[in-house]
DNA sequence: GGGGGCTATGGGGGG
DNA sequence: CATAGCCCCC
């Protein structure tokens, strides 16, 4: 037996190192900014390896990938090797992990893809429009957010429709067929093999509580040890998936939460503080642990900090502390406009680098929302001051970019409807607009994804030569896929033959040869990917298929990547400084209407939430905290007058250097009001309510012609004919338009009447 | 079916 | 300001 160092126990207080070395059973770590939590954490995973657990047996649930792969690094230096097989990584590319081994247990193919925001929105928009309703009173973010929301509190569209409070929530809302379009958007997502981000936790989910096979206990004995970083910003559903992970009949329960409750700023998509408050009620003799002392910040920043986040009731009692006595205050500024904001800052980022010899990544420009970022830019740029921005439009989110990808995409899976619906006509070929809606439609009625539509829908004979080119195209693709063939080259393959790069050649214009860069980027990072050598679990390389790479880049974001050493300023919001430090801190914009925003001004737990964000945003600061608002800015091209934040004033005065707490009154641009919902509805197709109880579906080979059926959606039809592909054309009696639909026999659900 | 120009209209944070 | 969506023309 190797003798086992434990010298990392004297890096620690007595908190910390109670925090790290009780591995057994349930522990809660309430810890305050600046406290050494991930110290605490990889301490405590280095303490768990340590004492014999395989490093494949620890589960640690990361906000960032990137967060997760630096905690490895760390601990690889701690224990030596084997950091690398530690399950370390979000919750959603974790699941994703499993999901794409497990996938077929639950009804999904193991190719599934991860549609992004854009392509739930797109198709939450698709099926609002499909339904005949007007996309203003049905808002497709508004509708997504409440899918969202229900998927993360594992309501299912039945269960939605039967809950009360929703309904009627919704028809407050003048939106009472959000269950309607739940339903649809659930179903279509199956058809076309695809999980949206909350999937990957309700799958997850579902395969765990469904159990097919007896597959819970083979992830309940592996995950022997479960660490949960930033606690107070999970959900519901994945406070759920632990619990099925942990609690079970013999279960040691050593599962690790950290978190702090005075940091929870994720409420707007589902996260609860509630979970740390059910955390002791769910399990027996937790073991709590504070960490108070603040080893980051002056106590200038603690104490506003502190003073900030006492306006808030009802809160975990803990009081951060420091022995850093600093000398600078914290600066209050104001500028008469957000030019002038932007200028000030980037003189006093001049200032500060020199009196007090900053280098730029020493400093950060933290703002509410992304947009704010640009006057930003241009002054520093100005001032030749090297930045990078975070967030905002990500590379992956390009249209060159995404128009490969969905390439690719429909390559590893056919069936993803919204990546076919971006590429079927791109580069032209003459498949226009009413093909797609026919071929949407056609898809739509046979409840099968567009791919499987191609083959059998009736178009004229070029609009069907052409769906047949582009479908031999992408089965080509699929061919040459399936050969073991590297993602590089795959992708290099499809980049030319799609006609893509070629289409992007032939532009000569500034932009167009951007494009060509930005792909050419791209195709430079998938082969990174391919060629990364990195060992998988079973020290065997990891799979270099296009399939993994796409599962990998889903999740990806603008926080993952590398900074390298560059010596940068950093803009972002504070939403992504989240559990980030650095010596001079800029927070801008603190106005009514922004900070806090004008969303959360009615709803005081929102006001509370703000004011969380606010407390986040200056304890990232070390040394030097700057606090800058404007009396006007250009927010949508129109001029717009606030006054300064309520957080400006409840800084206490004492840590605070030259406040002007004058409040300016709006002389004009009073907010613009919204209008009224103007609900425009045409005369559409209402659905029947069909008895699917006693439901006898035939099989596709008894349905002839002259036939009376009942399909499950459509009612009682007529069959008109049938033709040699097996494709029936019926009327529909209780269809108002379109009622005669041509049906796939070979997925219809028919009973048959007469 | 495709392209270009004009208008109306969003309104936050992110995996 | 940015862009989605519409209208009109080829």
């Amino acid at each position: 037996m190797q003798e086992v160092s434990h010298s990392y126990l004297e890096e620690l207080n007595d908190t910390q190192r109670k925090a790290v070395t009780t591995l057994d059973g349930p522990v809660m770590v309430i810890a305050g900014p600046g406290s050494g939590k991930t110290r605490v954490l990889t301490f405590r995973i280095a303490h768990i390896m340590n004492s014999g657990v395989a490093p494949w047996q620890i589960l640690a649930l990361t906000f960032t990938n990137k967060a997760a792969k630096e905690m490895k690094e760390r601990i690889e230096r701690l224990v030596g090797s084997g950091a690398n097989k530690i399950w370390a990584g979000t919750f959603h590319s974790l699941f994703a992990r499993i999901l794409r081994v497990e996938a077929h247990r639950i009804g999904y193919p193991n190719d599934f893809t991860i549609y992004d925001t854009d392509d739930t929105k797109s198709l939450i928009k698709e099926i609002i429009k499909g339904m005949g309703l007007d996309t203003k009173a049905y808002n497709p973010n508004a509708v997504k957010s409440r899918i969202s929301s229900a998927k993360s509190n594992l309501i299912t569209p039945k269960a939605y429709e039967a809950n009360a409070d929703l309904m009627n929530y919704d028809r407050m809302n003048r939106r009472p067929k959000i269950f309607q379009i739940y339903d649809k958007y659930v179903k279509k997502c199956l058809r076309a093999g695809a999980m949206d981000f909350d999937d990957l936790l309700l799958q997850m989910f579902k395969l765990l509580y469904q159990n097919p096979d007896d597959i819970k206990s083979k992830y309940q004995s592996q995950f022997q040890y479960i660490l949960v970083d930033e606690f107070q910003d999970t959900n519901f559903l994945q406070y759920e998936i632990m619990k099925q992970l942990v609690k079970y009949d013999g279960s040691k329960e050593n599962i690790c939460i950290v978190g702090d409750d005075a940091q929870s700023i994720y409420s707007f998509r589902g996260a609860t503080i509630e979970n740390i408050l059910q955390f002791e009620a769910d399990f027996m003799n937790v073991q709590t642990f504070k960490l108070e002392q603040n080893y980051r910040s002056t106590h200038h920043i603690v104490e506003a900090a502190n003073g900030i986040i006492g306006y808030n009731k009802r809160q975990i009692e803990k009081k951060i502390w420091t022995d850093y006595i600093g000398e600078n205050k914290i600066k209050v500024i104001k500028a008469l406009t957000d030019s002038e904001e932007g200028k000030r800052v980037a003189d006093l980022i001049i200032e500060q680098k020199n009196r007090f010899s900053l280098e730029n990544k020493e400093i950060a420009i933290l703002y509410r929302t992304n947009a704010q970022s640009r006057v930003f830019e241009e002054h520093l740029r100005r001032q030749n001051i090297q930045y990078r921005i975070y967030g905002g439009l990500s590379f992956y989110q390009r249209k060159e970019i995404k128009d490969l990808i969905a390439y690719l995409r429909l390559t590893v899976n056919p069936k993803d409807d919204e990546a076919l619906k971006r590429i079927v006509n791109y580069p032209r070929r003459g498949i226009g607009k009413t093909t797609i809606e026919k071929l949407v439609q056609f898809a739509d009625d046979n409840e099968v994804s567009m791919w499987q539509g191609i083959p059998n829908i009736e178009l004229s004979k070029r609009a069907q030569n052409l769906l047949a080119g582009f479908a031999g195209m992408i089965a080509s693709f699929r061919k040459k896929n399936q050969g073991g063939i590297n993602a590089y080259d795959m992708a290099l393959f499809i980049a030319r033959k799609s006609g893509i790069l070629e289409l992007l050649k032939s532009d000569n214009s500034i932009e167009g040869l951007n494009r060509v860069e930005n792909l050419n980027a791209l195709l430079d990072g998938i082969k990174e990917f391919v060629e990364d050598d990195e060992l998988g679990d079973g020290e065997n390389p990891l799979e270099k298929s296009l399939s993994v790479y796409l599962q990998n880049i889903a999740l990806i974001t603008d926080m993952d990547e590398d900074k390298g050493n560059t010596d940068v300023v950093t803009l972002m919001s504070v939403h992504a400084a989240k559990g980030l430090e650095y010596k001079s801190v800029f927070v801008v914009g603190m106005e009514e209407n922004l900070f806090p925003s004008f969303m959360a001004l009615s709803t005081p737990n929102q006001i509370d939430e703000e004011r969380r964000l606010f407390y986040v945003a200056i304890t990232r600061a070390k040394d030097l905290l700057t606090v800058t608002y404007a009396n006007s800015r250009y927010h949508f091209g129109q001029m717009r007058f606030n006054d300064p934040s309520r957080f400006i004033e409840e800084l206490p005065p004492e840590n605070v250097d030259s406040i002007i707490p004058i409040k300016a009154k709006p002389e004009f641009g009073e907010p613009r009001v919204l209008g009224g919902i103007k609900p425009r509805l045409k005369q559409r197709n209402v659905l029947p309510k069909i008895d699917v109880s006693g439901f006898v579906v035939a099989a596709p080979n008894e349905i002839k012609e002259g036939m009376k059926v009942l399909h499950m959606k459509f009612g009682e039809g007529k069959v008109v004919s049938i033709d040699e592909r097996q494709v029936a054309s019926i009327h529909f009696t209780q269809l108002v338009e379109n009622a005669e639909k041509r049906i796939m026999l070979q997925y219809a659900k028919l009973q048959i009447l007469e």
